[in-house]
DNA sequence: GAAAAGATTAAA
DNA sequence: TTAATCTTTTCC
C-alpha cells in the first residue's frame, strides 16, 4: 500500500526527473553516506541532478552545520530545567538520536504556564502529565489522530512547559528516516514539520515521559549554537487567545532549507 | 455517553 | 484548498 503512494507521489510532473534519476542512483550511494556528516549526506551526488536547474540547492554552503555530532555529548538534565522560553532557542542545533538516525535540530517552539496554546492549559490529564513533570522528558501526543508531535519538556517539576520539535536536518541513518518516512528523497519535505520528525524517528505515544538526558532509547545531544536565528508567531494556534497568537516564540535556524511552513511569518530578532 | 476540536500532512 | 483520521477533553 504504501509503494503504490509511493509510485503515486514519483509521478508528480515537476519532480518527476528528480525521482528518476534518484531511483536509478544506485542505493550504495545512499548507505554510504548516511553515517557521515551533514553535509555530505544529503549533498546531490549526481552531476544530472545538479543540472537539474530546478532543484534548489539542499543545504547552505556555509560551514555552520557541517560538523560530525560524534564529538558531542549527551545533554544532563539541568539543561533542559529552564523556562521553555529560554531553552527553545537553545535547543536549535542540538541533535537528536535514536540507534542508527540522527537529526539537527532547525526549528521549535516555546508552550509555557499560563499559555492558552499550551496542553497543559486544562490542568494536569493522563495525556499531558509528562508536561507537568521535571524537564529532560520527552512528551509525545497524537494530533488530528495520526501525527505523532515530540515535545521536549521544560522546566521545572510542577511547571507546565514544553518545547515542540518543528523541523530537523537529517544528520545520520538517511535510508532508515527514509523508510519510516515513506519517502525516498533528499529534499526538506523529508523532514520540515513536527509530524515528520517523530515518524523519523519511529516514535508512538508510548514514548511521552521518556527521560532524553539518559543513554538509550531517545537523546539529546548537545550541537553547535547557529550563527542566526530567525523568530515568528507560533503555528496551527489560532483557538488561543490574542496575546499567545501574536507571542514571537516560534525559532529556527536562519538560511536553513529544514523549516516548515509557514516560513514567510518567521524574522530577524529585533 | 456524545460531540467537537485539534501545536498536521499530502495530494489536487 | 481539502480530505484523511482518531484521540483527548469537555459538556450534557
Amino acid at each position: 500500500m504504501k509503494r503504490s503512494h509511493r509510485f503515486k507521489r514519483s509521478i508528480k510532473p515537476k519532480k518527476s526527473l528528480y525521482i528518476k534519476l534518484t531511483n536509478s542512483n544506485n542505493e550504495q550511494d545512499i548507505t554510504a553516506t548516511t553515517s557521515m556528516t551533514l553535509s555530505s549526506s544529503i549533498k546531490p551526488s549526481s552531476s544530472l541532478i545538479r543540472a537539474n536547474s530546478n532543484l534548489k540547492p539542499q543545504i547552505p554552503t556555509s560551514s555552520s552545520s557541517l560538523i560530525s555530532f560524534e564529538k558531542y555529548a549527551i545533554l544532563s538534565q539541568d539543561f533542559f530545567q529552564i523556562d521553555a522560553l529560554d531553552l527553545a532557542p537553545r535547543l536549535l542545533g542540538k541533535f537528536l538520536r535514536r540507534d542508527d538516525v540522527v537529526l539537527q535540530i532547525t526549528e521549535v517552539e516555546a508552550y509555557r504556564p499560563n499559555d492558552s496554546a499550551c496542553h497543559g492549559r486544562f490542568g494536569l490529564t493522563p495525556r499531558t502529565a509528562p508536561v507537568f513533570g521535571p524537564g529532560g522528558h520527552a512528551y509525545v501526543y497524537l494530533c488530528y489522530g495520526l501525527h505523532t508531535m515530540l515535545n521536549i519538556v521544560a522546566d521545572k517539576e510542577g511547571v507546565g512547559a514544553a518545547v515542540l520539535i518543528r523541523s530537523c536536518a537529517p544528520v545520520c541513518g538517511l535510508e532508515t528516516i527514509q523508510l519510516r518516512r515513506g519517502q525516498k528523497t533528499e529534499k526538506p519535505v523529508l523532514l520540515a514539520g513536527p509530524g515528520k520528525i517523530g515518524q523519523a524517528l519511529g516514535i508512538s505515544t508510548d514514548w511521552s515521559s521518556h527521560p532524553l538526558y539518559t543513554p538509550g532509547g531517545l537523546e539529546v545531544l548537545d550541537g553547535p549554537e547557529p550563527e542566526k536565528i530567525l523568530i515568528g508567531p507560533r503555528v496551527g494556534i489560532a483557538y488561543a487567545s490574542p496575546e499567545h497568537v501574536n507571542a514571537l516564540w516560534r525559532f529556527a535556524v536562519a538560511d536553513s532549507p529544514w523549516i516548515s511552513a509557514p516560513k514567510n511569518t518567521l524574522g530577524p530578532p529585533p
